[in-house]
DNA sequence: AAGCGCATGTAAAAGGTTACATGATTAC
DNA sequence: GTAATCATGTAACCTTTTACATGCGCTT
């Protein structure tokens, strides 16, 4: 494919369903998002845009506002709705670029009821196999030796216990609450 | 440079102070700690360790072990420490391919007392600044709209402040522990 | 008119993965 | 003898960063 990864595509146009947006303005968000989905550089961020507007999943405008430099502004397309509602139909199995599954939590609101409580499972299992596999590593260290390793092991449990203990929540609270008409829909 | 990245090849180089290794032991090394710092394919490792041999840094010796086909040991050179020991003493302000965070308290053993604490300090910053940005970024979201990207925030907050806790008592119990020799000792 | 912040763009280089090729050893 | 696992290696490809180049509009 052209510019940009699959995934790191699907991600920007997704992004403007939340609003019409300029590369710069991607940036920023991003940025301040900091590592959540990492901070691309506009050296990815500009192709990427210009592939979405071959592929006629978004449109520009070119917009002068207020006396500021001239921005060129992204609108997603009915067809660019459409790509995206597929993209996100089919859990992601693919490896990721950008964090995955954050990525796919901004783009939640497009997702079913089920299809989120999917992914939350999803990233549940996989966060519980990482503890466990760092947990049995940590059982076979030496005690006293490799003090370092040993460090890092107890930091990733400590975060890994904190993932699933804030996805239990959620899963908790999404099985209680009623569905919604907001979630239910797909396409705007 | 010619294969891999600069801080790749360095923690490799560190690892093997811990004990010599063949390319296929650091691959299920990093494996088995999964996404706590990535997991590199052969065709970053080989080329890397390969780096590390002409630059004398390491040594290699092909090892016939029971019964199985022959592994290319690794092992580290006392030049080899002497650069680990250089790249490890001035922090790390460069940006991270890998982990940096992760890499560099696995071979926290060759960091003095006051290198860790200084190491899991920036680390504090950095989280506290990442928490804040998403602080302020949700306190800036509208009530109700954009529920996937609150999920995100909240998510991400959830995580960072599990980690700060964690850093928090790990610093902790360094101010309170004995400077012991092992973390004085700097190169074996 | 020089300088700065905003904004877009692109080519070259770096970094890493995928896919392939090779070969030894054990087990069937 | 052939399949499976262990083990090393390489080249082509993909993606992303780095380092530039460009230009508008405001301020001094």
């Amino acid at each position: 494919m052209a510019n940009g990864s699959k995934s790191f595509r699907q991600f920007i146009l997704g992004l403007l369903t939340h609003r019409p947006m300029s590369g710069y303005d991607i940036k920023r968000f991003l940025q301040s998002l900091g590592w959540l989905v990492g901070s691309p550089s506009f050296g990815s961020i500009y192709p990427a845009l210009h592939t979405l507007l071959e592929n006629g999943w978004v449109t520009v405008e070119v917009s002068s506002f207020e006396n500021k430099p001239p921005r060129k502004i992204y609108t997603i397309t009915e067809a660019g709705k459409s790509v995206l509602q597929e993209w996100l139909s089919h859990p992601s199995t693919d490896n990721a670029p950008l964090k995955a599954f954050v990525m796919r939590l901004i783009l939640s609101d497009r997702l079913t009821h089920a299809g989120l409580v999917a992914h939350l499972r999803q990233r549940h299992a996989q966060v519980a196999d990482h503890h466990a596999s760092l947990e049995r590593m940590s059982r076979e260290l030496d005690e006293g030796r490799e003090s370092g390793q040993r460090l890092a092991l107890e930091y990733g449990m400590a975060v890994a216990s904190a993932e699933l203990a804030w996805l239990d929540s959620q899963l908790e609270r999404l099985s209680q609450e009623p569905v919604s008409e907001d979630v239910l829909e797909s396409v705007g």
